[in-house]
RNA sequence: GGCCCGUUGGUCAAGGGGUUAAGACACCUCCCUUUCACGGAGGUAACAGGGGUUCGAAUCCCCUACGGGUCACCA
């Protein structure tokens, strides 16, 4: 480590669009480590590039990282120190850089056109060469950029980048990794209208803004030497790096925003029902593992247990199942009132039950027994609908086993028996301990109990042969509801 | 294709010269439960391949294969 001042961590989201898992996760592991060290968590926005930017990024961003419960030190919402915190509003500061490598002979003006720029590369492609910068304005006089000028060319300014050196450095999670110079071009720093590139800016900013260590995607890998060069050019020492390892979805690459077979953003989570600190656990354990057998960790846990040395160094494939059981879990811990919060909404949006203010007490008293009886086995708010759709439809829809189970011989007289013990009791004893008695009068009529007993009643009151505790669920479903189903089925 | 990174069960992963190669998710079985579920106990299942080095390699070295990332005036 640097083991010189306080650790500064940054999350440099590029605000063009809504905050994902990928991003989350990086967010997640700068955020650990700051917080490890004690040092500093920073959010600086990298938006020079106009054509992608999207108004409510930035928002969305922050909003995201909020609600998984992260906070952060400095940044374009709390200011800071280093403010700006945005690349746009940092214009100035590029530009001095820029003079100073510009009289260095670090970077030069490149008056080349997209087509010229195309033809070198067609050119080099067809030699079977790699396409990279001829660098045609390397060396050109002041006679003939200024005859560019006057023919209206703006120029960008490109990095000369030096012949024949080796650019390595120490990643935190692979180890010693080096690149050949040679195989990159003289690339632009600076686009003609003066906004700077990613590979530029973010090493002006990262200095300037005192970075300790820039914790980031394995994607960006391969932009280091570039970002070395500048270091380098301005006398500079560079942070400590370390590259993420990739989050890949099923088919083992790299998760793309329209890959449909995974839920890509925050806020999705969110709006299904899923809690923080199942998804800020779950995303913790993706490419990171404390090395012991606990899999359940709090947010102070992992602050405290986090290191970059048990970073993993090869991609993890994104496992909903795993998410979903681990999301379970939560929920089952998490107290009553919150999980009716994460679940209730999605009744309503359903059309199962009125808006929260046309509901009356008896309903959402029903509501809270309801959601309360599926705790146990939710995975996530959203799930609640399906879950509990036998309670709000006209008639059970018996699926195979429910069938096969409503058809052995001992069934009608079950029912029979259970309707006439309904039917005889007053409709005040519809309570579970009044159920659960009726039923015990069922067994002794009939003679049958166990599962002879439970499952007709199950299957041809609820359609299903799996379910909750079945005296809750009859008498959610109501003394009403239970006699007709008994009926139908009966004379049907 | 060049450069770079990676490869332990289906998935997340521990283990870094001597282990019966952990644990978790998923799956299966059993127990508990008069039904169901929860819970508990078990089970199936892995070191990509080939060469070295070594008394001994999942662990160290080399090669091959496969996978991925990146090659922009995107980040």
């Amino acid at each position: 480590m640097s083991g010189k001042g306080t650790v500064r961590v940054r999350y440099a989201p590029s605000p063009t669009g809504h905050l994902h898992i990928g991003g989350a996760r990086t967010a997640l592991f700068d955020y650990l480590w700051a917080r490890n060290q004690g040092g500093r968590f920073v959010i600086r926005i990298e938006d020079t590039d106009q054509s992608r930017h999207v108004e409510t990024g930035i928002d969305s961003q922050l909003n995201g990282l909020k609600w998984l419960g992260l906070d952060w030190d400095e940044s374009v919402d709390v200011g800071g120190p280093y403010a700006p915190y945005r690349q746009l509003e940092r214009l100035d500061i590029y530009k001095s850089y820029t003079e100073k490598l510009l009289a260095s002979g670090h970077a030069y003006y490149c008056y080349c056109t997209e087509e010229e720029i195309e033809a070198d590369r067609a050119a080099q492609e067809a030699r079977g060469e790699m396409p990279r910068y001829g660098g045609r304005c390397r060396t050109i006089g002041p006679e003939q950029a200024e005859a560019f000028r006057s023919e209206g060319r703006k120029p960008a300014i490109r990095f000369r980048v030096p012949a024949g050196k080796t650019y390595g450095f120490d990643d935190q999670i692979r180890g010693r990794i080096e690149f050949q110079a040679d195989d990159v071009g003289d690339w632009v720093m600076v686009r003609p209208d003066g906004i700077p590139t990613y590979n530029y800016a973010v090493v002006i900013d990262d200095r300037e803004m005192r970075i300790t260590h820039v914790i980031r995607g394995e994607e960006h890998l391969s932009n280091t030497p570039r970002q070395l060069m500048v270091y380098e050019a301005l006398g500079a020492e560079p942070p400590v790096f370390a590259h993420l390892p990739l989050i890949l979805s099923t088919d083992r690459k790299k998760m793309s925003k329209r890959d449909e077979s995974i839920i890509q953003f925050i806020e999705q989570y969110r709006d299904l029902g899923y809690l923080p600190e199942a998804v800020v656990n779950f995303i913790a354990l993706l490419g990171w593992s404390p090395g012991g057998e606990q899999e359940i960790f709090s947010k102070e846990e992992l602050i405290e247990q986090f290191s970059l040395e048990r970073i993993t160094k090869s991609g993890a494939v994104f496992d909903t199942e795993k998410l979903a059981w681990m999301n379970n879990h939560y929920i089952k811990k998490t107290d009553l009132p919150r999980v009716v919060e994460l679940t209730l909404p999605h009744l309503i949006k359903a059309g199962r039950l009125p808006a929260e203010a046309e509901m009356t007490a008896e309903q959402k008293d029903w509501a809270t027994a309801l959601i309360a009886l599926y705790q146990e086995q939710l995975q996530y708010g959203a799930q609640i609908v399906e879950l509990t759709e036998l309670f709000f439809a006209d008639e059970p829809q018996l699926d195979e086993e429910a069938q096969a189970a409503v058809a052995e011989e001992q069934v009608p007289a079950v029912l029979r028996s259970f309707l006439t013990a309904i039917e005889a009791a007053p409709a005040e004893e519809y309570t579970v301990e009044g159920i659960k008695a009726m039923l015990k009068t069922v067994q002794t009529e009939t003679g049958y109990k166990g599962k002879q007993l439970f499952m007709p009643i199950r299957a041809a009151l609820t359609g299903q042969t799996h379910g909750r505790d079945l005296n809750q669920t009859l008498w959610l479903l109501g003394r009403g509801k239970v006699m007709a189903r008994l009926r139908e089925r009966l004379d049907g």
